[in-house]
DNA sequence: GGTAATGTTAGACT
DNA sequence: TAGTCTAACATTAC
């Protein structure tokens, strides 16, 4: 799931549940999601204070705990928030990793089925983003500084935009839509893409992030002619009909229309 | 049993 | 140096 447009369904959800909450206790039930965080130091950081705003960067979600620090999310492949006050059988609890109860005895869940996720408490987002060199959000990169960058760089165009110290947010599933809403091959070379092309690349990703949130980043809810509800080797293209495609890229599997989409 | 899955990273290789 | 590939992390589903 968590993508740049996930992340904004979680921070939306963070912001109708645990915003403004006091937090009267963090229990951590795993802490190999910890990242340069202690258990203890994460509940002092936390204990009696409360959430008072959240903000993305990448696929990072950071709630501020009142201009004190700022205790950051990331979801890995198959991270998940749960806000609840009574424990019921819920599957989804099972892969509880991090729990902070709050004084109107209601708790927010950090689930990390695959510990592919992690959590931290930073000083600031800057200090965080400078730490682990991440490039400019893919929502906030400009067309001129997005084509600065794709000039740069001789990798392929896929690789380029999974890599988050390029620009951070997209992933694998997002990638290939915006790709293929370009018409550009994921194994083009960056180097190799035109002006249009790059100025094209940067108005398709705010469309396509607009439009996934406005979808609730739910796939199966995307129009006839996205990609992604039909990700697939040999479905049919939205576009031309023709059989779509999978090859490896920076060791993920691209989908694409080799009709459609040229070197 | 084998493989792949929305992520990231270290190390080997060209 | 730049870029690619593989394995590793941990777990589930087909």
């Amino acid at each position: 799931m968590p993508e740049l447009p996930d992340v904004e369904m979680f921070r939306d959800y963070f912001n109708a549940t645990a915003l403004h909450q006091k937090v009267a206790k963090v229990s951590v039930s795993d802490d190999r999601v910890l990242e340069d965080t202690s258990a203890r130091k994460l509940a002092r950081s936390l204990k009696g204070k409360e959430f008072s705003s959240t903000r993305r960067y990448g696929k990072n979600l950071l709630a501020d705990v009142e201009g004190s620090c700022v205790l950051r999310l990331h979801f890995g492949m198959t991270g998940n928030l749960k806000y609840y006050k009574d424990e019921d059988e819920d599957e989804e609890l099972e892969h509880v990793r991090v729990l902070v109860d709050f004084e109107n005895s209601y708790k927010l869940a950090y689930i990390c089925q695959r510990m592919l996720g992690n959590v931290s408490v930073e000083e600031s987002v800057e200090d965080f983003v400078r730490r682990k060199e991440l490039g400019p959000d893919a929502m906030e990169i400009s067309a001129d500084e997005l084509a600065e960058k794709l000039a740069g760089t001789r990798q392929s165009v896929k690789a380029f935009f999974m890599d988050q110290e390029k620009i951070a947010g997209l992933g694998n599933i997002y990638t290939d839509e915006v790709l293929f809403q370009c018409g550009i091959h994921p194994g083009k070379s960056c180097a190799k893409l035109d002006e249009k092309e790059a100025k094209e690349l940067h108005k398709t990703i705010h469309r396509v992030v607009d439009y996934a949130v406005k979808h609730r980043a739910d796939p199966r809810k995307f129009g006839g002619n996205y990609l992604l509800p039909r990700r697939g080797e040999g479905e049919p293209c939205p576009r031309c009909g023709g059989k779509i495609k999978k090859m490896k890229v920076s060791g993920r599997s691209a989908y694409f229309c080799p009709k459609c989409q040229k070197k």
